[in-house]
DNA sequence: GCGACAG
DNA sequence: ATCTTGTCGC
């Protein structure tokens, strides 16, 4: 399979994506992450399952698989994934939305790692990334709650979120069947203490605990 | 050619 | 993402 292939399909399942709320009540929310060991070529896929009301930890999963895929930017969503839905079809509880560790319909072809797995699960997910992957964003407030629409030319992608007072804003996009302006609102309730959503930030704590494990439980052995 | 480039 | 110690501050 090679990279243009790959753009093309991008481009085809963009079509599947929903930009409007279609999930009435959201009960539990999930936040998934990835980590990597180059050295030995894994990688650790994690989902862990929130309460929304109280953003209590109600189940977690991970996976630990070769590396798959190589990093290129715009083609994220190959590299992850397959852990993640290999740690997804572990789960006893089905989400009623995903907050991901990256971009959504802010991407070049409207399709980030947000959009492929809402797709391809077919529910709710929003795309929160660190960093800017595309678009142009005037100045925001200092304040948290502060945002700025980000663009690529004169099309809103998504919002830049300041989720706390003076620290460096998210991105924020839609993923699938979510509205950006609920996406904003569901990072905002997720985000009561920390720059990242506790659904993230208890993923990211996951997956790095459980490739520490592996990794000395296979030092062991060797 | 030059700069940008999710994790 | 990952390589990496101490350190400033609540």
């Amino acid at each position: 399979m090679d990279i243009n292939s790959l753009k093309e399909a991008q481009l085809s399942l963009s079509k599947k994506v929903r930009a409007s709320d279609e999930k009435q009540c959201v009960e539990t929310i999930a936040g998934v992450d990835v980590a990597y060991n180059e050295q030995s070529s894994e990688v650790v896929g994690a989902i862990t399952v929130l309460n929304a009301d109280t953003l209590k930890v109600l189940e977690v999963q991970t996976s630990i698989e070769p590396i798959s895929f190589p990093y290129i930017p715009g083609l994220f969503s190959f590299r992850e994934v397959p852990p993640l839905l290999n740690a997804y079809n572990k789960l006893t509880i089905t989400p009623d939305l995903i907050v991901c560790d990256g971009h959504g319909l802010a991407h070049p072809r409207r399709f980030g790692l947000a959009c492929h797995l809402g797709v391809t699960l077919d529910i709710p997910t929003i795309g929160c990334g660190k960093t800017k992957l595309l678009g142009e964003f005037n100045k925001l407030a200092a304040h948290r709650g502060a945002t700025a629409d980000l663009l690529d030319n004169d099309e809103v992608i998504g919002k830049v979120l300041r989720t706390q007072d003076n620290i460096k804003p998210v991105y924020v996009s839609i993923g699938h069947k979510v509205s950006l302006d609920t996406a904003v609102e569901w990072v905002l309730k997720l985000t009561p203490k920390y720059r990242l959503p506790e659904t993230t930030r208890q993923a990211d704590q996951l997956v790095n605990k459980t490739l520490k494990e592996h990794r000395e439980k296979t030092y062991e052995k060797t």
